[in-house]
DNA sequence: CGAGTGAGTTCCCAAAGGAAACCCGCACTG
DNA sequence: CAGTGCGGGTTTCCTTTGGGAACTCACTCG
């Protein structure tokens, strides 16, 4: 089984799976982000092997989305934090929650956030950079970037084609 | 191996993960939202085993995020096609997009979205949606919310009051 | 008639995951 | 000063999953 399928794709989402991309990790990270910082309270709570959280924990660490941190000596213990790379791929779980709130739990989500900024209680919405409205699937049409290769994805390159013509 | 244990977790990035947290759904699910439909098309682009990928095609249709539509009969063919909650999902994707873009490309991805609102090309941020304001991680605090289970999930109960009790 | 296509299925083997026990250094406790 | 507990792992063993490649089936095309 060759792991290395993944990273090697010229792709975004790929990559970034390559992350986060299976059964625990996104767990791991989403404790560590709301501040359960231990081994064992990571695992305690998730309920996963011992084994496979080292792992995760190295395979984050590695990746820069967390940092190991000793916060005492004799005998050495740590805390995960994450890094700035990682609160960046926070949002990926934020995107993960927003749709579990609405399609597992119907609008009775069991974690809300208070945006620091107006007080309220709110959720994160979608947004143009450009314009500032709100973006939905369909209101945006994907296109060739400065790193696309035709060459190694053929077929997705054959979709992009038919979007444009359809789009003008 | 009792694969029951993620989606019975109260927890929404949880039950997300149950549809797409493997490290191939994802990318089965990226595809047909560019509108590569097809089993054949599908296998082709992302090299991953027909059984697999015959697997996760299930899993999507039953999860409901996907729908399998006959274009001819005689031999039945068919054709994977998003649904309304697909498109909710999809927002996942894009913000796996974006972090890949960022981390993985430094600014020169492979896809870029042009916004049909507005003409221009662009990235989608988070905004609140009662204030419109751009919102990060730090910028919003997470508190219980109304199916929220401290039984169930102690160590995040304690995680939320250790933020409250910073934030008053 | 033979080759091709689309959508899977089947078989075998290697890799990943789970459970539970073990380890190590230290700090209390009686 | 032996015993117990804690934090953070490692090790062993066994089950499950994933990959590769070949096979099937129904039809079409040349």
């Amino acid at each position: 089984m060759q792991r290395a399928s993944l990273p090697d794709q010229p792709c975004s989402v790929a990559r970034t799976l390559d992350i986060i991309g299976d059964r625990w990790t996104a767990l791991v990270l989403r404790d560590i982000a709301i501040g359960i910082s231990r081994f064992d309270a990571i695992q305690g709570d998730l309920g996963l092997s011992r084994k496979v959280l080292t792992q995760r924990l190295a395979h984050l660490v590695d990746h820069d989305v967390v940092v190991r941190v000793a916060y005492q000596d004799n005998p050495p213990r740590y805390d995960y934090r994450m890094t700035e790379k990682g609160n960046d791929l926070a949002m990926v779980l934020l995107a993960l929650q927003q749709f579990g709130d609405k399609w597992a739990f119907g609008g009775a989500p069991p974690i809300q956030w208070r945006h620091l900024g107006c007080g309220e209680i709110s959720t994160a919405v979608a947004c143009c950079d450009r314009c500032g409205e709100q973006v939905r699937p369909g209101d945006a049409i994907p296109l060739r970037g400065p790193s696309f290769d035709d060459q190694a994805a053929p077929a997705v390159g054959d979709a992009l084609d038919q979007i444009a013509a359809v789009f003008g």
